[in-house]
RNA sequence: GGACCCGUGGCUUAGCCAGGAUAUAGCACCGGGCUUCUAACCCGGGGGUCGCGGGUUCGAAUCCCGCCGGGUCCGCCA
């Protein structure tokens, strides 16, 4: 749809531009087009050519314009000159085209074919995921929805951390106090804030805790059946309120598997063959100054164990034997670290990740911690949204049985938790704030989810036409609507190139908007026949598009709400 | 101290990477719209030195330099 509107411009640009003998000019200007109020697609490649031409931009805009010539049967209706910028339209067979489509499934699709493995959450087992966590969730899973649509066969993995110092300090809380019958994750917590107040009381405990990393690392049966234990409990609670949310993953890896299996010290026997690794205050240490690192990185620990670094190493050699794109989404405690990894990574020639960085999440008291018990669960919010949720299905649909508002309101606060966090963009540092997270309106997924479910409610009082005639949609809502449903595939397919999920975001709200516009002027049911298949037509469409977009978002598209 | 990220109306935010035509939306505020397909909606209004100061450019929210403010990191933690 779009992405052939925007690639007939680029090749009607070039075309022209060989006419004039201006194809040879260095700039990469002739692919550079933006969505424009004043057009369907703009470019103001006449300002970039200005300087090497020694001529005005409306002179080459001109010219440019007169050498376009638009092929029969092209999306592009016409080009018009407006002073220096050369502004493209589509042409209503397209418009036409794309409503006919739209009709159908098979249309929102892309046209990337990449295997991809999105590592996301990742959270240590150590108790539940909070507010800050589902961000990194969030993003994940938008990203595997996105990339999946652009075509991707998309793979997503929780990097599970069994080897490390918080998971030993569980393990020791799980010896030493009772595991309370509530929500596992959340026991587990429980469990190791006490432990983490204990080894500050009593620092002695430090060795103890060294010994259970020590003997799990050794593949002592004992320490392996208590972590294991410990860390499914934790798991199995943190994958429920993964599930609230709508996300799974494909697969977990445990750490230790990457340390057991020897593929950890092939590459750190890899790394020692650079020449750049030594053996420094009894600890094994990579030379990363080369690549602008102060620090060496640790690879091996005094002791003998290993560190999260080494074993992550080999999880990435292991992950990019297995796909073409490798995408981590890490918080910015991670900026240094997965900087490291890629220098590292890249010493062996071993393709490294595309890390996508989110800044963190505070209260507005100050920031989390797991380990202080400090913070708001993930499970606290959705109930509490789901809460608000209910109440306001209740006030709007009371006439409505119990089940179906209990469902309306689960389905209206995991759409609202998603979006509230993919609506923002990663590198923005957020605040969490209740009064935000509890509004639906506007810029928010019910307003999404309500115009889908008014579309289908349309759909409900009337059957689906055989023909129609597309023609007949002049209005300017109409036409902006169908413009609005064709740009999906642009969206999607640079969303996706980008790893930029707060695009889609935008633009659900613009479709939703483009429809509420339409839904508001244009009378579907009662319009007179001819002009009422063709909007039932654009209706249909519009559902398409909105359950499409809504789905990759992994936000449910209600029917009825 | 060093490195990275952020700073856009009272609050939240898009645009910044690939500089261009009146800077995007939401909340809050003011005014209008439900006997008509779900008003979780629509229409209109006020409100912005795009942190500050330089520079590059025909043109800077966008690029460069310096400062200020906030966040993150600089562990034989993950």
């Amino acid at each position: 749809m779009f992405l052939d509107f925007m690639n007939e411009v680029q090749s009607l640009l070039y075309e022209a531009a060989k006419v004039c003998g201006w194809d040879q000019i260095p700039t990469n200007g002739f692919g550079m087009l933006e969505i424009s109020p004043h057009a369907d697609l703009a470019s103001s490649i006449a300002f970039r050519l200005a300087p090497q031409l020694s001529k005005s931009p409306q002179s080459i805009a001109k010219d440019l314009c007169d050498a376009i010539e638009i092929p029969a049967g092209s999306m592009v209706d016409r080009v018009e000159q407006a002073g220096p910028y050369l502004n493209f339209f589509m042409s209503n067979s397209s418009l036409a085209s794309i409503l006919w489509e739209a009709q159908g499934g098979d249309c929102w699709k892309g046209r990337l074919s990449q295997r991809v493995i999105v590592e996301h959450t990742s959270a240590n087992p150590n108790g539940p995921l909070h507010v800050g966590h589902i961000r990194n969730s969030v993003i994940g899973d938008t990203l595997a929805r996105v990339l999946r649509r652009a075509g991707c066969t998309v793979e997503t993995q929780y990097y599970v951390n069994d080897m490390g110092r918080q998971i030993a300090i569980v393990v020791w809380g799980c010896d030493h106090y009772p595991l309370e019958e509530i929500k596992a994750d959340h026991a587990i917590a429980k469990v190791y804030i006490e432990a983490n107040r204990a080894i500050t009381e009593r620092p002695e405990l430090v060795s103890e805790i060294n010994r259970q990393i020590q003997l799990y690392e050794a593949g002592d049966p004992q320490a392996l059946g208590k972590v294991k234990v410990a860390v499914d409990h934790a798991i199995s609670g943190i994958e429920d309120t993964l599930h609230r949310l709508n996300i799974r993953h494909d697969s977990y890896h445990w750490e230790s598997e990457y340390a057991r299996s020897g593929e950890m010290a092939k590459l750190i026997e890899q790394l020692e063959g650079t020449g750049l690794t030594g053996w420094e205050d009894g600890s094994l240490q990579l030379d990363l100054s080369a690549d602008g690192f102060e620090k060496n990185m640790v690879l091996m620990r005094g002791d003998g164990t290993s560190l999260y670094i080494s074993r992550d190493l080999a999880y990435h050699r292991w992950k990019s034997e297995r796909c073409d794109r490798m995408v981590d989404v890490l918080g910015a405690d991670h900026k240094l670290i997965s900087a490291q990894l890629k220098a590292a990574l890249d010493l062996l020639g071993i393709p490294a990740p595309e890390v996508v960085i989110f800044e963190f999440v505070s209260l507005p008291t100050g920031s989390m911690s797991t380990r202080r018990g400090k913070f708001i669960t993930a499970d606290e919010l959705l109930d509490e949204v789901e809460k608000q949720a209910y109440m306001e299905v209740s006030t709007r649909r009371p006439e409505e049985s119990e089940e179906f508002r209990r469902e309306v309101a689960r389905e209206v606060a995991l759409g609202a938790v998603r979006y509230d966090v993919v609506k923002v963009s990663p590198e923005k540092a957020t605040t969490f704030d209740w009064k935000a997270a509890l509004d639906f309106e506007k810029l928010s997924a019910p307003f999404i989810q309500y115009s889908h479910a008014r579309a289908c409610s349309i759909l409900r009082k009337a059957d689906l036409p055989e023909q129609f005639d597309p023609s007949l949609l002049t209005g300017e809502a109409e036409v902006a609507l169908i413009k609005k449903i064709a740009q999906f595939d642009l969206i999607v397919d640079k969303a996706a190139r980008e790893l930029k999920p707060h695009q889609l975001a935008t633009y659900a709200r613009e479709l939703a908007e483009a429809f509420n516009g339409f839904y508001r002027y244009s009378p579907v049911i009662e319009a007179p026949s001819g002009l009422r298949e063709a909007r039932l037509a654009l209706v249909n469409a519009a559902r398409n598009a909105l359950r499409v977009t809504l789905d990759t978002l992994g936000i449910p598209a209600l029917e009825s709400m």
